[in-house]
Order: C-alpha cells, then structure tokens, then sequence
RNA sequence: GUGGGUAUAGCUCAGUUGGCAGAGCGCCUGGUUGUGGUCCAGGAGGUCGCGGGUUCAAUCCCCGUUACUCACCCCA
C-alpha cells in the first residue's frame, strides 16, 4: 500500500464545489453578523498550555491537542513520565474553542476596544475527539460575543443577531432553547447538594430527556443527592415539571410559583421572550451544556432533524476577571458551521454566472484567451476546457463544480457573441 | 474512554463451500459522429488494508493490528 493520503483523523480536505458551498456560507453569516453591529476579530490558533487548562473549558479541556516544547531532551521526558505529567511537556495548545481565547484578547486589548464591545470570531478550533456524523476533530466556529454590558440587552442582541443570520442562511425550523444556570443551581441548593456535588448532578439533569424521571431519580439517588436533603417522591414531583418544561413552569396548579425556582432568573427569561418576539425560544429547564464558566442564560440552536445542537452559548461573567482581574460582564453565541453548512442548498445564483468554453486541443490559445479576457469583463467566470474524447464526463464534472452554463468554441469562433450557451447539469 | 459495521482497480461495488482477480463508471488509443452531451472496438490500471496462524493452496477460515465509519458519553 502506498504511503497514507487521507488527512489527519476527523479532519477534512474540501473539494472544490464543497468550498464554494463553505465560502458562499461564510459570506453570508459574516455579512449578517456585522449588518447587527458586531466587529470581526481574529486570534492564534493556539494558546499558553497553563490557560487553556486553567479550568474555564469544562470537558473540553481534556479534548485539547497540546503541543510539544522545543528542546526537550530524554532526561525531561523520562521526568514527565515519573511525574506522570505529561503536560509538563508542552507550553502551547492549539484552541479547543472561541471564547477562552477572545477573553484573552481582551483582557490585553482593553484599552483599545470599546466600553461595550461586541466581536465576531469566524475560525477553526481542534478537539481530540472520536469523529463522527456532525463531529470532526477540527471544525469552524462562527461566535459573536458582547463584552461589558451585563443586562438583558447582551441576550437579546445575540439571539436577534444568530436568529437572523440562520434566516439569511435559509435554515428552517430552527429553535432556540433557552434557560438559565440560576435556575439549576438554585433548584439544587433548594435539594441541599453541596456545591462540590453540583456538577455532578447537572450531568445527571442533563439527561433527562434520555433516561426519563425515574432514571435521573434513581441516578442521583446512587450519588447521594438524594435522600439527604429532599425525599425521591419530591424529587420526582419537581422533575416531573422540569421535563413538561415550557413557559408555564412559573406558575403550579395553583398558580403560584414553585418554591425550587429561581424567581429572578425566571423573569429575566420571560423578559426575553417578551423582546424576542420573532424568534422561536423554548423555555427547556434541563438545559444544562457542560461549559463550566455559564454563569447566568444559557442557549442552543435546536433542528427538529438532527438529534444534536447547531449551535449554542451562554452568559460566562467570570471568565475575563481571571485573567483581567475585575470582572467584565460577558455572553457568547456560537454557530456550529459544519453542522449547518450540510443543510444547505447550493448556491444557484453563482452557477448560473459561471461558464465553460469548450475547445479542440490545437484551438489557438491566444484566440482562446481572448475570448475568455472578454467574457471575464462581462462579469463572468470563465473556465476553459479541452474538449475530449468523452464529452459527457467532462461537462457533469463541470456541473458538480458550480459552472452552470457552456459553449463550444469553433475553429473559427473569434467573437463571444458567436458562442451559444447552453445549460450545465440536470 | 465504550460498543457495532466496513476495508478488493482512480471511483462505486460484486465475488469465491478455500483453486490464475471481476463488473459498471472514469482514463488512454483507434474508428464513428461533426457546431458537437452519440455509438463501436481495443488498452492501461490491483501485494484483495497490514502482520501472523491453519492449509498442498488464503482475497475467502482463525488471531492480532491499523484505518475508515456509525452509535454511546460529551459536544458545535
């Protein structure tokens, strides 16, 4: 067998037209994004070893490609191995996502952005995942984050903003579920779990939609959590109005709030529904997403097609106070690109502006040429092909690229308008 | 990290109770057609993923391994 030819597991090559297919996406989400008032910023794909592992990444840190110091020498290796700390040995990580990098970023360009700054970030980042339909182990990111504003205004901006941008892109169906971190943790608190065990037990709450009441109960009573401070039928009874979800979660039978909800929290939510009237927001209490550093709303992207996320993102009002030192507010939204660019439809629009001339292989070029530099100037884009024995094959293949039209070019054709198009695929 | 499936020509895939390796498409050549997407004939191209084992004989059976893929966990 010859020397292995495929790209690194989970990553990609992209063929002509599937680049097309990315850029023309691309295109459109930039557009969107900065049309709402966001500014485009780019950072290195990799970051100080020490601050992405810093605990901000949740599980995410334990996906990270890390890379190898220069230098080392068999001593410091043998030394990492005794220690049992391999990643004593690398100094440098290559992004497992956005958003530590962006407080980073602005953590050392403060002075220079403004009070309330809203950044869009479109890049790849890497996780040392097993691939999978809808995964890969390097994929883009399209975040938009607003940094300094601490109200609901940040919310309802990112939400218009992706709302929109997934409009433009011609995605139907989409959802927003929507909740609020306060509103897991105070239900927690309300049970009398500690905080060391909080996390824990919103992993289990995470899957109640997978293994039902009954097995959340029977799951957190293994762990301990319940029965100390809260009996299972209770339990029951409140996860039992966690999965029904829905906006009518503030009021009980007798309409009065339960007494395990987060009040505030809770009417911060309806304000923004109240203020996103155009969007699809479902109000889904399990909601949980693995991010440690949520701090307050928390969101995802649903498609009634697919059984995992488009996208998602939260309030994290910690994060840049660990490198900044004061803490600034801050939310993000992140659309995952290659989960969407698969549900959309080609680009027909630029098909049909884009042409093959099709000529014998002694044609004169500079006769060809000319053509073509005429065509060029129409606003076309040109490509020239030798005719061959299979014309067929050459014109599909020309089709699957994104040309949408042709014309044969004759010994004697020296004016474009003699050409006759005809169209490509189908 | 856990479990299932797959691996044969450039591509999509057959195949043999174990006996010289197959098709379609694509590619090349000759002809046919002649403002063109047709057809005919011929040709090139394969350590049957890799390493062991069983056997007179392994692409096929057994063991291991790697890669790809799907699902779980978690995620975008």
């Amino acid at each position: 067998m010859a020397t292995p030819v495929t790209p690194p597991r989970g990553m990609r090559d992209f063929l002509p037209a599937d680049k097309a297919a990315r850029e023309h996406a691309l295109g459109i989400i930039r557009q969107s994004f900065a049309s709402h008032g966001f500014d485009e910023i780019e950072t290195p794909v990799m970051e100080d070893s020490a601050r992405l592992h810093s605990g901000l990444g949740g599980d995410n840190e334990k996906l990270g490609f890390a890379v190898l110091k220069r230098g080392l020498s068999a001593a410091d290796v043998a030394s990492a191995a005794d220690t049992d700390n391999v990643l004593a040995l690398a100094d440098l990580g290559l992004r497992f996502d956005l958003t530590v990098p962006l407080a980073r970023f602005y953590a050392s360009h403060r002075a220079e952005l403004p009070t309330v700054f809203r950044a869009i970030q479109i890049a790849p980042v890497w996780r040392a995942e097993r691939p999978q339909k809808g995964r890969f182990r390097q994929f883009v990111q399209c975040d938009i984050d607003i940094i300094g504003e601490s109200g609901p205004l940040a919310e309802i901006e990112l939400i218009t903003a992706t709302s929109a941008t997934l409009d433009a892109l011609g995605l139907a169906g989409c959802s927003i579920r929507i909740n609020d971190r306060r509103i897991l943790t105070g239900l927690l608190a309300h049970w009398g779990v500690t905080a060391d065990a909080g996390e824990r037990a919103l992993i289990t709450l995470d899957k109640l939609d997978k293994i039902g009441v009954a097995g959340v109960v029977a799951e957190l009573e293994a762990l301990g959590i319940i029965g100390a401070g809260v009996t299972p039928d209770a339990a029951t009874e409140t996860l039992t109005a966690l999965g029904a979800g829905g906006w009518t979660l503030g009021t009980d039978a007798a309409g009065e709030a339960p007494a395990w909800l987060d009040a505030a929290a809770f009417a911060d939510l309806e304000a923004l529904r109240a203020a996103l009237p155009g969007v699809d927001l479902v109000f889904d209490p399990t909601l949980v997403r693995g991010m440690g550093y949520y701090t307050g709303t928390i969101f995802e992207i649903a498609h009634p097609d697919l059984g995992y996320s488009l996208g998602g993102g939260g309030r994290y009002d910690g994060m840049i106070g660990r490198f900044l030192g004061t803490d600034v507010p801050a939310c993000g939204f992140s659309i995952g690109f290659e989960r969407i660019v698969d549900l959309l439809g080609a680009d027909a629009a630029s098909a049909d502006r884009a042409v093959v001339l099709v000529h014998e292989k002694d044609a004169d070029p500079a006769r060809l040429v000319a053509l073509k530099t005429a065509l060029v100037e129409t606003g076309l884009r040109v490509r020239l092909e030798k005719r061959t024995k299979n014309l067929k094959a050459l014109l599909e293949r020309a089709g699957a690229a994104g040309y949408g039209r042709f014309a044969m070019v004759g010994d004697d054709t020296v004016d474009v308008g003699a050409l006759e198009f005809k169209a490509l695929g189908s």
